[in-house]
DNA sequence: GTATTTTTGCAACACTGTCGCAAATATTAA
DNA sequence: TTAATATTTGCGACAGTGTTGCAAAAATAC
């Protein structure tokens, strides 16, 4: 889907720094903060507007807003709905979607509803390992 | 195991502010975050030193630094060693251990290599759920 | 093309977490 | 117990994250 299409799909007005916003992430494999986005863009949009997107766009189930150790939150495509693990290397500091590996299903307490998951895995990454 | 205890098998100095700190999480079955921790200590000691004891209790594996959903870090005691979930409350804003429920056992790609886990499940919990 | 609605950029803000440094406290050894 | 040494603390300053109000700008609706 293009980034177009999304913000039709979920009646968001297509304005300049949403639309090359979504590009990127849709382009990236790895999440990606806010940081980084404005980075990329080199200044086509405003903080406050990257900030505004990302939590619209993570209220809208399209991207999928991750917790890491630092202070800062990272943002990645939601590539499927279900439940499903990120990983962060240490080394390159790469965060990125463990497609394939499924987290078994998980049953809670009685009494507990599950609205959503954030399960990160800490540690080497495969290319970073090579060079170990 | 005492707040005294802990301190002396990892050879930290055994300072008030520690203790204290140490007590409180001892006390705590739910993850607290620096500034809970200031509070319950009213004014024992200072942020920064609050900080470099949860950094190097995390260091040291006693607790275990939580990645919420907001931009605070949570820190609860470790009662296992192994993998276990955290289960945080959009109500009550509580984040617990959920004891029990064991992930299954993830199998990461070939290449990566795992270090830690900070496993959230996100939702409420069984006390809130009770006044829905 | 104009009116209306939505979004932006800016500036200010509160908050988190870190650090250097001198003073205070804890540990060690006598 | 006291003096010497090592460690930790509090303070202040700082960089960074994420949020918000508001007027200007842009997008949408008509």
């Amino acid at each position: 889907m293009t980034a177009i299409g999304i913000l039709s799909k979920y009646k968001m007005s297509k304005t300049n720094g949403r639309v090359k916003i979504l590009k990127e992430l849709l382009g990236s494999d790895v999440a990606l903060s806010e940081r980084e986005l404005q980075t990329r863009l080199e200044g086509i949009c405003d903080r406050a507007t990257i900030y505004r997107t990302l939590k619209l766009l993570t209220k809208k189930s399209v991207i999928h807003k991750i917790a890491t150790e630092g202070t800062v939150a990272k943002f990645i495509l939601k590539k499927t709905p279900e439940d499903h693990i990120h990983f962060k290397c240490t080394d390159c500091g790469k965060v990125q979607c463990m497609t394939g590996v499924v987290p078994g299903n998980i049953e809670l307490p009685k009494g507990f509803i599950k609205k959503e998951t954030n399960y990160l895995i800490i540690g080497i990454c495969d290319e970073c390992a090579k060079n170990i």
